[in-house]
DNA sequence: ATAAAAATTTAGGTTTGTCTAAAAATAAAT
DNA sequence: ATTTATTTTTAGACAAACCTAAATTTTTAT
């Protein structure tokens, strides 16, 4: 089945939102779509039509079997051009978000499977989120959040928990991205605040807000 | 200023179909959109309303300097993407059309200069067409028709006037392409057939139809 | 249990880009 | 110079995707 640009931005946002949540609800919708709740409700009528969505009025939405496919098709394909821009058009992490945004919506599949292959089949993302492959198979991520993190442990930063310019901007300044080695050094009770000391590097102080959208594994 | 998708291919196609004629008509635009002519005389309405084109009802269409602007902007894309497709990402050059139909879309131009380093700055997309610089430049092709070339002198094919997948279904067949070089042998008075001798192989016949859609240049 | 607040849907519009059918203008033929 | 044919425009509709304002349902607070 084929679909239009708006419809494949609700499937996407359905399958982000549904992360943790069991239903998803029509203003978390139309806040990550920046839309009007009114729309929303309008586009859920028609992808409950298509099959994509199971819905009730009133009681939240939920992606179909189909609807998941077709969510990890887009996702495949939004994270592959993030590699792209990065690996070989030197792009900063910060940069591909928006761009992808657009080259999600790209339809040829031959397109995408020999991109994936030029790019040697990567597995993740510029922000560490993992890529589906063309089966829609995708590697679940631990995700362990820094804040929850032991004391002088050395972990390894594998994913953001958003893709904002603000939290990108904040993490270039604190000399962190993908792949960080460090330590958590202190945690203050106070505001929740860590101290880390970077692999062999400086110490920097992290918020609460930022510690609980970074995730860490063990090393 | 932004353009949406159907704009610019409206604005593509009066700057392709502006070769050689004064004035693009109605009829012509809708023929090569495959819309409409009702809806094609909407859109020349708006396009002038925006100083893309001039027009005046049942009197034609053509670019304004600004339209050409944007026209050169899109067909850039087009063959930097064609380009990438063949040259990166393996794919035939009768594959690529319709792909790029979708790429040109992509509005980050920041995107296009990259990828235009990425790719070493070709001049010419996988169909011999020249490619526009950033600046909208564009090297004027002396378009020298197959079909007037004189016996027994070498030349070398550098583009084709059609990106129809029949017909590049036959320059395959024939064993044809790109840079292919090649010696009319005999022209047939009949029925404007040409006999062909491809460099150092097969005497091929190919049909006046055929051979007024070739454009070559002498060695 | 009721009232107030929040979330969601419905009703009625708008814009963009398309269509068909009919009218008007231009071009071609007699 | 008329008539006929072709091209183009106008008029009126429609689907997609959005909106605002009002009505309805669900949730929360008293
Ligand atoms: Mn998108
Ligand atoms: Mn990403
Ligand atoms: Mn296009
Ligand atoms: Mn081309």
């Amino acid at each position: 089945m084929k679909f239009t640009m708006a419809e494949e931005n609700y499937i996407k946002a359905v399958y982000h939102l549904q992360h943790g949540q069991e239903v998803v609800s029509t203003n978390a919708l139309s806040a990550e779509l920046q839309t009007k709740p009114a729309s929303v409700t309008d586009m859920l009528k028609k992808l409950k039509a298509k099959k994509i969505i199971s819905y009730e009025p009133y009681r939240g939405v939920k992606l179909s079997a189909e609807g998941r496919k077709v969510a990890l098709g887009i996702v495949r394909k939004h994270r592959l051009w993030e590699y792209f821009l990065v690996d070989k058009l030197q792009f900063g992490w910060d940069e591909v978000h928006e761009v992808a945004e657009e080259l999600e919506h790209i339809s040829s599949n031959k397109l995408i499977d020999k991109l994936d292959e030029f790019l040697g089949h990567p597995k993740f993302d510029p922000h560490g989120d993992p890529i589906p492959d063309s089966k829609g198979k995708i590697i679940a991520q631990p995700q362990e959040q820094l804040s929850g993190a032991l004391l002088h442990t050395p972990v390894q930063i594998t994913a953001v928990g958003s893709q904002s310019t603000e939290l990108l901007e904040l993490l270039k300044h604190k000399g962190l991205q993908m792949g960080t080695r460090l330590e958590v050094k202190k945690v203050f009770d106070f505001d929740g605040s860590l101290e880390l000391r970077i692999k062999n590097q400086q110490v920097v102080t992290v918020s609460r807000e930022l510690a609980s959208v970074l995730f860490v594994k063990s090393l």
